[in-house]
DNA sequence: ACTTCGATGTATCGGTGCGATATAATTTGC
DNA sequence: GCAAATTATATCGCACCGATACATCGAAGT
């Protein structure tokens, strides 16, 4: 999920890792943070992978041009100190791949709050799967809470049971949303259409 | 956090690993499950470290006694295929430590949860902590929204601004059933020294 | 009796991510 | 002119997941 997060964030422009945490951070919103313990490795392995390449500080965004003397110390640019990444064509094609695809993964919590703050580039169609496989997920967990409080009502736990209460309102709700994002996605594609 | 789970859960008796992972998705309720990707690893890992120790299989729950053969081939029981684990006076030692410990694990979204299963069985001062520390976790979240809503209003992507809604009331939410549960611990408390 | 199927049961693998920690340069404020 | 905050990169061990591979058992069908 990291990498789908990277790869869509470095379409707006090449970044350093520490920038590219901080507008991880301000686009997911709270919803769900990354530490720099996975976002350093993951760039290592998009680098690996050709996904991105290694770009001269220079072209950096919002860099305050203070001619960094240990930069060019070490084979021109970059080597210790600050790097900034780029996408390559592989890692444009990869990011299409990834938006494209509405595997189960995107309606666990953490997929699907990721892929949403990239839904507006996502096709419709797929957004309609995305959409529809998280509405199934969050109904069976509200069912399994429902039954969950059902069965033992009495015997169980009041705080367990407490918790049940809030996670079968919170599914509930959820739902809810969810049935107010597709109509609305619905009504567009029929605006579409006419 | 599993390994809290496991060793509150093998309180109740001595458990195969399957009965085991069974009885946390029961307890847990859909709102956290563990894979046995994790639970076979935690168990030697408890196993190793003294906390637990396995058991003749004759002393499992609910085990029809069907003699299997394949266990007596080696070296008298369970060597290969059931394993029965139990707590050891070490593991049940373990077991009150984390109960009584009320640091910030317990107040993110898996551990709190997961606490919370044991609730009845911690010290109500450190139920107490948990919940005013939960309480300021999710303070925290539900700010962060309510400025990230509030920051760009207009700008945001539609999709986001709809995650950041649903978030922000879910933490709205979510507070004030902290806010419930902790007036009730507080009346009780006052009842007690009564 | 035969066999097939679903539940019981144990286990490992590679991959992903976290929290703590170390290190250093640069900017800002006093 | 110096201390503190911010910018910046990086690694380590640990926890957990999903996929996958086995093997056994009991019941239900035929």
């Amino acid at each position: 999920m990291l990498e789908f997060a990277v790869l869509g964030l470095l379409h707006e422009a090449p970044m350093h890792g520490y920038v590219l945490r901080k507008r991880l951070h301000e686009t997911l919103g709270t919803f769900r943070t990354f530490s720099y313990g996975s976002l350093y490795p993951t760039l290592r392995r998009l680098l690996r992978a050709g996904l991105i390449v290694e770009e001269p500080a220079e072209a950096a965004v919002g860099e305050t041009t203070a001619n960094p003397g240990w930069n060019q110390a070490r084979s021109g640019w970059g080597r210790r100190g600050k790097r900034v990444y780029k996408l390559t064509a592989e890692g444009k094609e990869r990011f299409a791949e990834l938006l494209a695809d509405a595997g189960p993964q995107t309606w666990d919590d953490e997929g699907f709050g990721v892929h949403l703050a990239f839904f507006s580039r996502t096709p419709a169609d797929v957004r309609m799967r995305i959409l529809e496989g998280r509405r199934r997920r969050v109904e069976e967990r509200r069912e399994g809470l429902r039954a969950a409080l059902a069965r033992a009502e009495e015997k169980i736990d009041r705080y367990t049971r407490e918790l049940h209460r809030l996670g079968l309102e919170t599914s509930e709700r959820e739902v809810r949303w969810l049935n107010e994002l597709i109509a609305h996605e619905q009504a567009e594609q029929r605006g579409q259409q006419d």
